[in-house]
DNA sequence: GTGGTCTAGACCACC
DNA sequence: GTGGTCTAGACCACG
């Protein structure tokens, strides 16, 4: 359901915000669903609860998950607006290491050809 | 002559491997020339001679560089070639926060607008 | 369990390098076991914590070492393997101090007799 | 005449001055012969003349070298003595290089090996 | 708790 | 002047 690469320098919590963000804009989990356990989720990836609970953490700061007394978290009604504030991030991140890559030396035409290898692994 | 962002989640030594590689790949640095000295470096970009140092050590480590004792850094013959193991990690941390992203929500289309944003950056 | 010199011109994290190597090369550590951390390794050395991350960071760099992140180290699948890398090294390190001696006018019996002191301190 | 190996870990100056008494050692040079003049060894060994003044410096203020007035250096008459302390610390280098090995995990055999790949390519 | 980065400053070796 | 090693201690990120 969610992809994380552990072997990445991004932080783990930070993958699965992410991942959890993703879920939302695509619709594959809608609010007023439940959200998937902590544990369930830690184990599916194989990961330490704890970072899985951090990550539920700060989303349900940012009021993305909404907790119901006694039955868990729930993908608030304003999730999808949320999701937003993680998207800018994301595409910071981006910025940044396009910067990087161009200081580096790198040329327009490798970054983009990087662009297209990742775009043709999707589907 | 060499760009850092303090405030970029990238460590300042990778930062400064990356500007002194980007050099020369644009041939502003050539094989048998001399690497500014660890100590003026580490002046002009208001960081601490240990930071710059070892982004040396590490670039010497991979034959980037030949240090010649009291001397100073030599660009090595042999930095052009290597110089591409460098641009090979750029270019996989761009495709890692392309995939981070693309996890995330963030649509092709934001994408290409933040590509484009900094390739307009640069005159 | 691992001893060091501090007053031998060899570096301090060399000697950890080849401290660390020599346990797995002993098998007194093995893949997939936690190496020391580097606080602890730092106090019973009695030497920086820098100084033993700095012995680390560059077995990591080697593939000896696996380093998970909030976890530690590990000795990495693939570290007898490497290992000979450093034994390489170590090899020549006595080459290079042989022939310099030879140079110096050192004689072949006073050199085998350096060679018995050495092998008759181990017991 | 003189070997010495830029690459090396070893000072050259000590490198030159391990020559020197070789070839007192070595009888190539004896008491009262003129000893070569720092210009031209500079040249010869593609060295910086004050690391070749640096070696004559310390041999002379060893008693290793005679100067007379206004006729350059010689080979003082206790030369051959005075090589021995050179002699020692040549010693006491291979033993530390022995002792690093088998911390190291470097066998018996594959040390008795490299003393043996020396030996054979002196001739 | 773990490792990683960075700063500050001392000291040494070399050219 | 150069680079290299080491110490000390602060601070952050991660699990």
């Amino acid at each position: 359901m969610i992809e994380i690469d552990t072997r990445s320098p991004v932080p783990l919590y930070d993958q699965i915000k992410a991942g959890l963000r993703g879920l939302v804009a695509k619709e594959l989990l809608r609010p007023g669903d439940p959200a998937p356990s902590i544990r369930t989720l830690a184990e599916t990836l194989k990961v330490n609860p704890n970072t899985v609970a951090r990550a539920f953490r700060e989303l349900s700061g940012e009021g993305f998950f909404e907790s119901r007394r006694g039955e868990g978290n729930f993908i608030s009604p304003a999730a999808k607006k949320k999701a937003r504030t993680g998207l800018d991030s994301l595409g910071r991140g981006i910025e940044e290491s396009l910067r990087l890559a161009r200081r580096g030396g790198l040329s327009w035409r490798e970054i983009d050809s990087a662009v297209r290898k990742v775009r043709g692994e999707e589907k």
